[in-house]
RNA sequence: GCGCCCGUAGCUCAAUUGGAUAGAGCAUCUGACUACGGAUCAGAAGGUUAUGGGUUCGAAUCCUAUCGGGCGUACCA
């Protein structure tokens, strides 16, 4: 917001002086305190435009702005920074601001309520959602709650591979588990299938419904039966398990349902409308190399079945026809080779691929006692989600994955995440929010409080710390539209950690509560409120409870109180 | 081989998306508990941003070549 109030000054000073503005110039926070509490390169990149020196450009911006009495000081330095120094009283009248949007300090109508549709984990329904999966949630809930709290309109949705080659086989793999609760030995379990022992757990559900029943119908009706099982348990599990991390989509999208409504064929006839397909070795091929992917595909196998690749499509034309205004992918870092062959598809067919974004998350190791957890899918021994979320909490767990960015790979250290010390980042952030609210409760107890507190007071806020936090906690909005912009909400978990470091340091560098006086106590009061707001917020962006006091696992407390009973 | 992602302090990561002297935490060393939760804080030390070239007022960031790691390169999803 007061970036807001510069740039526009900025601008005003810009028109009255006749100079042309480039309006690429930034405004940001100087990484150097001397430079002053804002700076600008307005004058560097506009000196072209009108044929002048940067440096006289800037002088002649920093005379007029020198003027006006929300600054300090305006001045020139290096090649051409403008650098503002803001008085005291533009910070007081942020931290009112702050204090009256409370909850909302932060929202805006940045995004001018446009659509964006999130499709992100959407993991195969032949298991329950493994840590990759916990990634892609805590990435793409995190992102859409952002995007809604700077006033864009999001929508999450997962896509459900319900057919085809790989729920046939979850259908066949069940069916062995099954066979082997009545008697039968399988004694070479096929290396394709799925060897998770969940399907174990659910042959003996199915087998408490269905009795020996099913071993007596056709092996056809069993294993569609089979199949419909596994697919609606898994679907309730994994249902389950994104609930437990705070995450519920707005839809889930059946590839089954899209085939039943007709898109495969409606797919396959636009593209060879369009002119662009061709057959080949029995089998029908897309042009895709005339759209730039690397070479042509195939959409319908030789024995007659698609591939995957024309649902997906079918899929994604979907999303352009309920009229988003963007449409993020969020995948795994092993289906950047398929991204070109869609984008050529959806060319073909006249959508602006352009549209489309595309953010690959990448790989996560984790680390318990500073080994690496191995992990094979093929032999069933993943680390669920579930067993993650069981281990570390949902706040640990979200904040890890959010913490890094989306193109990063992921350490995940376990044992950290467990800590309940400041050690642990999410420990260290919601500690700050409930040492707050107990300093705040200890007010009340001396009976101090903010009803009759007049803002003029806030001028004792006059302390280098106290500037410095209302300073950071007024970048907040700005944060949050860059977050939005480049769908990287990892800079939530770093400004949080940021803020709740310097409240702390400021805590224990001055007394906030002192009975003889008054007014001083107040004034921060009011202060540390606003700073509970802002961390209360980002942790409610990021899906993480933000907690009124910590619970004590430190068995040292617990003897302690016990003691006292 | 080709394509995509990554390479920053001993370790895990930042860097306002091209800005000025590259910042935190952990680990290491030195300090601080008779006041609001010491579950915390203060300080020290730690760097040729993998390497070479280029683009410009200015590069960790963009281009290029090389090295190293991950992933992909199916009529699997």
């Amino acid at each position: 917001m007061l970036r807001k109030k510069i740039h526009n000054h900025l601008l005003e000073c810009a028109e009255a002086l006749k100079i042309k503005v480039n309006p690429h110039f930034s405004l940001e926070i100087p990484n150097n305190v001397n430079h002053g509490d804002y700076s600008t390169n307005i004058a560097m990149l506009s000196a072209k435009l009108n044929k002048k020196k940067p440096r006289v450009l800037a002088d002649k911006i920093a005379k007029y702005l020198n003027k006006n009495k929300d600054y300090k000081s305006v001045t020139v330095a290096g090649p051409g920074f403008i650098n503002f120094k803001l008085t005291h009283r533009i910070f007081y009248e942020g931290l009112q601001f702050i204090n009256k949007k409370k909850k909302s300090f932060g929202m805006s109508n940045y995004g001018e309520k446009q659509k964006v549709l999130i499709e992100f984990v959407s993991a195969n329904p032949t298991g329950p959602l493994n840590i990759v999966s916990a990634r892609a949630a805590a990435y793409g809930d995190t992102l859409s709650k952002v995007l809604d709290f700077v006033g864009f309109n999001s929508f999450k949705e997962f896509y459900v591979n319900d057919f085809g080659n790989q729920v046939d086989i979850l259908a066949e793999s069940l069916e062995i588990r099954y066979r082997e609760l009545h008697g039968d030995v399988v004694i070479e379990f096929p290396p394709e299938a799925y060897h998770g022992e969940y399907l174990i757990d659910l042959a003996v559900q199915l087998n408490t419904i269905e009795g020996t029943k099913l071993l007596h119908i056709s092996e056809k009706d069993r294993l569609e039966r089979m199949k419909n099982f596994a697919l609606e348990e898994l679907h309730n599990m994994q249902v389950a398990s994104l609930e437990k991390f705070g995450v519920i989509f707005d839809n889930w999208m059946s590839e089954k349902k899209l085939r039943k409504e007709g898109a495969i064929e409606e797919t396959l006839s636009y593209l060879a409308e369009a002119d662009c397909t061709f057959e080949k070795d029995d089998a029908v091929w897309f042009y895709s190399s005339r759209f730039g992917d690397e070479k042509d595909r195939v959409l319908m196998k030789a024995d007659g079945n698609t591939t995957y690749f024309v649902p997906d499509i079918a899929y994604h034309i979907t999303k352009y026809q309920r009229g988003f205004k963007y449409l993020i992918d969020v995948l795994g870092p092993d289906h950047h080779g398929y991204v070109p062959r869609l984008r050529s598809a959806l060319t073909a067919l006249k959508y602006d691929n352009s549209k489309l974004e595309v953010v690959y998350l990448q790989h996560i190791n984790l680390f318990n006692e500073g080994e690496i957890v191995k992990m094979s899918k093929r032999a069933g021994k993943i680390v669920t989600m579930d067993e993650l979320i069981d281990d570390v909490g949902k706040d640990a767990a979200r904040f890890f994955f959010i913490d890094r960015k989306p193109s990063a790979h992921l350490n995940f250290d376990l044992e950290l995440a467990r800590k309940k010390s400041s050690e642990n980042p999410v420990f260290y952030i919601q500690y700050a929010h409930a040492r707050i609210n107990s300093v705040l409760k200890k007010a009340r107890k001396a009976k101090i409080s903010l009803k009759d507190y007049d803002v003029k007071d806030l001028s004792r806020l006059s302390k280098n710390s106290e500037i410095l936090i209302i300073k950071k906690m007024l970048e907040f909005p700005t944060l949050l539209e860059t977050i939005a912009d480049s769908r990287e909400p990892h800079h939530l978990a770093t400004y949080a950690f940021e803020l709740a470091g310097m409240f702390h340091k400021y805590y224990a560098k001055y007394h906030i509560i002192n009975p003889r006086f008054k007014t001083m106590s107040q004034s921060r009061i009011y202060l540390i409120k606003s700073v509970k707001y802002a961390l209360a917020n980002c942790l409610h962006l990021m899906g993480i409870s933000a907690p009124d006091k910590m619970v004590s696992l430190k068995p040292e407390d617990n003897e302690k109180d016990s003691a006292n009973i």
